[in-house]
DNA sequence: AATCAGGTTGGTGTC
DNA sequence: CGACACCAACCTGAT
């Protein structure tokens, strides 16, 4: 393709932003006043085989990318969304070539991977006289600034975000900006046509997906797709079963905002809005908004969200009524996010995992992950294609099998059948849905960490990065180290009950019901623990609850069965409250060389049970 | 330096 | 059903 010197071509990345809505870095594309635009979507073969992704989320994002795709056809019949099913490291050089592009524009992601990402096709742009125009758009601030206005330090608490967003203009998010009406021209059909360019196969070992293909795997065979149209690939093309996707939610620009407005427009429901107040066991509806897939893929902008919230509650300030107040209120809940980010952005790699991690506190846990320093220097020599900064993105972690009963309750809460119908629900709407309620999320995880099987939060992260459809790295990290007490929150002592805690949302037992369909019938007095229930009662009700947990909601033929507790609850709970009190006494860190170098190991007891007599350290020493 | 209040959302028991 | 004290006791940040 000749360059010709007036001519401005914009290839602008969609990856965080499927949406035309409030988009500054779109704003920022058309701005250029482009003679030919094309928006694309590279197909990553790191989201697609390193990140854990369900089926449910991948179908959310297919939805997102139809949606954005028939927006953009909608202003101007010759666009859509081009999907480019190649990494984009490798295939951005060729496209800029191939299509002779000027500009390259995207939304700015402070991801770990993404930095990682980015900064490398930067570089390459910039070697090819290509001109990277990036915009802040995917928080309410730019977690870099947020970061340097609180002195450089990651964000460890509310207060210190609200500190720091005063100092930025005025401490109120920039208002959304307008969605364009029109978009140029891409280029004529033969000139989009790639089917000459040099397609790089993706690696597609390992596949941490695979368990979720049930057909063959082509989705890279064609760089434009199947049909040669840069068509958003389907769920048989990546090989997964439609019929394994279960999950209500919808996804796309235009649900996003149907949806928002709809809450919008309930203004007693904003303006009273407070999380504590809302049920984890409610289903339709939800109690909470539901928007935070939209969040993660940008279907939504959040300062759009923000802000048709905030107007809402000045209108209601200045009517006298009664708001709630932050951070339990809806802008307290965005901000929350934003804390995460901000904290993501100033840790990196390592806030997502306990290895080099510098805010997170190092726990004694079960089924810890194997460090990969050692085992990253060990494989070196024989690993190809090792990327430079490689070792900053984390694929599989393996993990200590410190514990085949620990192994066993993992395995247990993963698929829901730890004989606590309360977490069994829960686990169960979440991998069948991929979404539960965040007071859920807390007790599961309470649950599978400090509150009960005394396993690592990593564990648990994994299992929420791979069914989660609003699944964020920065907000999933952030919010097990907060629930297991090893950043961000230090209340140990208040332990959430599998029992207790639903039971206070939900007496009647519903979403165990609708959940745990075995114990349908089981009356409100045992539905919480139904192994209290007399024999002839189980039998009355259609379900033995026994200690053979084989055949759990099997239900075909013989008679329903229901696991016994896995565990005595009362005497976990306290067993976790003692070993935490010893961990943070231990006061080690992520980053303390007796965690990288296994030294740890001698300063907990030996048993598990008890702790040496000498604590490593009182307090906390800052770097510099 | 020592103390105290506050921290998104615990559980239990009483009024 | 809501508000409150108490349980036992972590941290940070302000004074």
């Amino acid at each position: 393709m000749k360059k010709s010197s007036s001519q401005i071509v914009v290839l602008y990345w969609h990856r965080t932003d499927l949406r035309l809505h409030d988009s500054p870095a779109l704003e920022a594309a058309l701005a250029l006043k482009p003679s030919v635009f094309i928006p694309v979507w590279t197909w990553d073969p790191h989201y697609v085989y390193r990140a854990r992704v369900g089926p449910n989320r991948w179908k959310f994002l297919m939805e997102c990318q139809s949606d954005l795709s028939k927006s953009y056809t909608k202003l101007n019949a010759k666009q859509k969304l081009w999907v480019v099913r190649e990494a984009p490291q490798t295939v951005l050089p060729k496209l800029w070539e191939k299509w002779g592009i000027t500009h390259l524009v995207f939304e700015k992601d402070t991801d770990a991977y993404a930095r990682e990402r980015d900064s490398a096709v930067i570089q390459m742009a910039e070697k090819a006289g290509v001109e990277v125009v990036t915009r802040m758009g995917r928080t309410l601030f730019d977690p870099d600034e947020l970061v340097r206005k609180n002195g450089g330090k990651p964000t460890m608490s509310m207060s210190q975000v609200e500190r720091a967003m005063e100092k930025i203009d005025g401490g109120k998010p920039a208002r959304p900006v307008e969605t364009p009406q029109s978009v140029p021209d891409p280029w004529k059909d033969d000139q989009m046509n790639l089917s000459d360019l040099d397609h790089e196969m993706a690696d597609s070992n390992p596949d941490l997906n695979a368990e979720h293909r049930a057909n063959e795997d082509r989705q890279y065979d064609e760089i434009m797709g199947p049909n040669k149209d840069f068509g958003v690939p389907t769920l048989e093309e990546i090989g997964i079963d439609p019929s394994s996707v279960q999950a209500p939610h919808r996804g796309g620009e235009s649900a996003a905002l149907k949806e928002l407005s709809q809450f919008i427009a309930d203004e007693e429901y904003i303006a009273t809005f407070e999380k504590p107040k809302t049920s984890p066991a409610a289903f339709e509806p939800q109690s909470t908004t539901l928007l935070s897939p939209h969040l993660h893929f940008g279907s939504l902008s959040v300062r759009k969200f923000w802000w048709d919230v905030q107007d809402v509650m000045e209108r209601r300030k200045k009517a006298k009524k009664q708001n709630a107040g932050p951070p339990a209120n809806l802008p307290g809940q965005l901000l929350f996010r934003d804390m995460y980010f901000a904290a993501q952005a100033a840790v990196g790699a390592p806030f997502a995992r306990v290895e080099g991690n510098s805010v997170v506190r190092f726990i004694d846990w079960h089924l810890q992950s194997k460090l990969v320093q050692s085992e990253e220097k060990k494989n070196k020599k024989h690993r190809k294609g090792t990327e430079k900064g490689d070792e900053n993105i984390l694929p599989a972690r393996d993990y200590e099998l410190d514990s085949s009963e620990a192994e066993e309750w993992f395995q247990r809460w993963k698929t829901g059948r730890t004989g606590f119908p309360w977490i069994d629900a829960l686990m169960r709407q979440l991998i069948t849905e991929g979404w539960i309620h965040h007071l859920g999320r807390h007790s599961v995880a309470c649950f599978l960490t400090r509150g009960g099987c005394y396993i690592s939060w990593e564990r648990g992260a994994e299992v929420f990065e791979e069914y989660l459809i609003d699944h964020e790295t920065a907000c999933n990290a952030g919010n097990w180290m907060w629930l297991s007490c090893t950043a961000f929150f230090a209340q140990f002592y208040r332990c959430y009950s599998p029992i207790a805690f639903g039971k206070k949302w939900d007496p009647n037992g519903d979403l165990i019901r609708r959940y745990v369909p075995e114990l349908a019938k089981f009356d409100k007095k045992y539905i919480y623990e139904p192994w209290k229930a007399p024999i002839a009662d189980q039998k009355k009700w259609g379900c033995r609850v026994t200690n053979d947990d084989k055949d759990t909601a099997s239900g075909k033929g013989g008679p329903q069965v229901y696991p016994k507790p896995m565990f005595d609850f009362d005497e976990r709970r306290q067993f976790c409250l003692d070993k935490m009190k010893a961990a943070y006494d231990v006061g080690l860190y992520g980053n303390d060389k007796k965690v990288l170098n296994g030294e740890w190991k001698e300063l907990f007891g030996e048993d598990g049970n008890e702790r040496t007599d000498e604590p490593e350290k009182k307090k906390r020493k800052t770097s510099s």
